[in-house]
DNA sequence: AGTCAATCCGTCCAGTGGTCAGATTGTTGC
DNA sequence: GCAACAATCTGACCACTGGACGGATTGACT
């Protein structure tokens, strides 16, 4: 009275074991995993495994998609840079007064909600000169989007447009890692004026000279 | 005629086998072979049973200096911190006429300088709570030294001198990180004339306002 | 000499990233 | 409609890692 069954082509009551066999979108599934482990999680803590099983899926599947899990944390990476460029143009696109502290609060307003994936995006794996090459493109776009801000908005000539945009992203950066819960030099920093205080950062260096 | 003998006790041709059970300072050791792997490679890929060969010790035995690989990495770290406080004294301590452009300089060295340990130094299992008390103190000192130079040379009044502390040290590391070869930005940042750079950035931040 | 705590050893375990041959499928050409 | 093909997925396997454990070795202290 048992059937003897193909543990693929069994259908039982529907449940379980029903999935197909191919997923349909894993690559997509699995770096939407990712990013929702990255919610409470370090990126060194993140597995493959661990991805794969909230999938419903064997591991060695991943390899289909992903070299290996450097090209993965790119991709990761690579994803949180388009995000960051997005906001950025939609941070200008609402005809503020001060597109550069629209900017500036945009760029620290991602970096605190998604500190996770934001340190991700920063990662040597990421820019691994064999993984970076959709992190370069949107990387580079938002570099272009303050870049230009500082040159048709603030008329900074060329060269220094650019060591300004240099400036600014770097007090940005350090600012964001350097605030965040998990560094070391977290208490110093100050977490309500830490927009407004950027601000006035950005401000004295388009002003230097 | 073949001698039996345990393991520890044998006393062959004094080659191999010869060192004494106890290795006298495993803890030091540990963290400057550490400090040696981290010359080439990232803290990420740092492995403690590698640390235990070169060192030529069973990797079980670093459990007896180290909690876990956490504080084993939060102590080099705290190490990173020690060594930059004294760089950044010693820069002051030769009587430099702009002493704030002398630790700018002496902090953008140490950090290309070493730049997996400088990684390591701001990692987040280095500031873990629980590891971070040496890192907390050295970390802090370099803190004071950015601050008191602000107050004391550049006769800034408390706030506006943190403020400013907080500032520099955030376009330092952000300059640090993103320059580095490992950085997606890499390619943006100057090379070399870098430091005047993060001079200039220095003077704009302190002359804000 | 005898005790004790620190240090170190070997072994074991669960978990990881990665490779590989083979199973399962959608697609493409006949 | 069917055969071939390429993409995708599976399960088994490998080398390796961090960590836990009981037991061996040792220096120091009484």
């Amino acid at each position: 009275m048992i059937e003897k069954l193909s543990p693929h082509a069994s259908r039982l009551p529907k449940s379980m074991t029903d999935r197909p066999y191919h997923h349909g979108n894993l690559r997509e599934a699995i770096v939407a995993a990712a990013l929702d482990v990255l919610g409470d999680k370090e990126p060194s803590e993140l597995s493959l495994r661990d991805l794969a099983r909230m999938v419903g899926v064997g591991h060695s599947a991943l390899y289909s998609h992903f070299r290996d899990r450097g090209e993965l944390l790119a991709v990761i990476a690579g994803e949180g840079f388009r995000i960051l460029l997005l906001e950025l143009r939609h941070a200008l696109g609402k005809g503020t007064q001060d597109p550069l502290a629209a900017l500036v609060t945009a760029y620290l307003h991602f970096a605190r909600t998604n500190p996770a994936h934001y340190r991700t995006m920063f990662r040597p794996e990421s820019a691994a000169p064999e993984n970076a090459i959709h992190v370069e493109e949107w990387c580079g776009g938002c570099f272009q989007t303050l870049l230009s801000t500082l040159k048709e908005q603030r008329h900074l000539p060329e060269e220094k447009a650019f060591d300004c945009a240099v400036g600014i992203w770097s007090t940005l950066h350090g600012l964001a890692l350097l605030g965040d819960a998990a560094g070391p030099l977290h208490q110093k920093v100050p977490k309500e004026n830490e927009v407004d205080l950027a601000i006035n950062f950005a401000n004295a260096l388009v002003g230097a000279e």
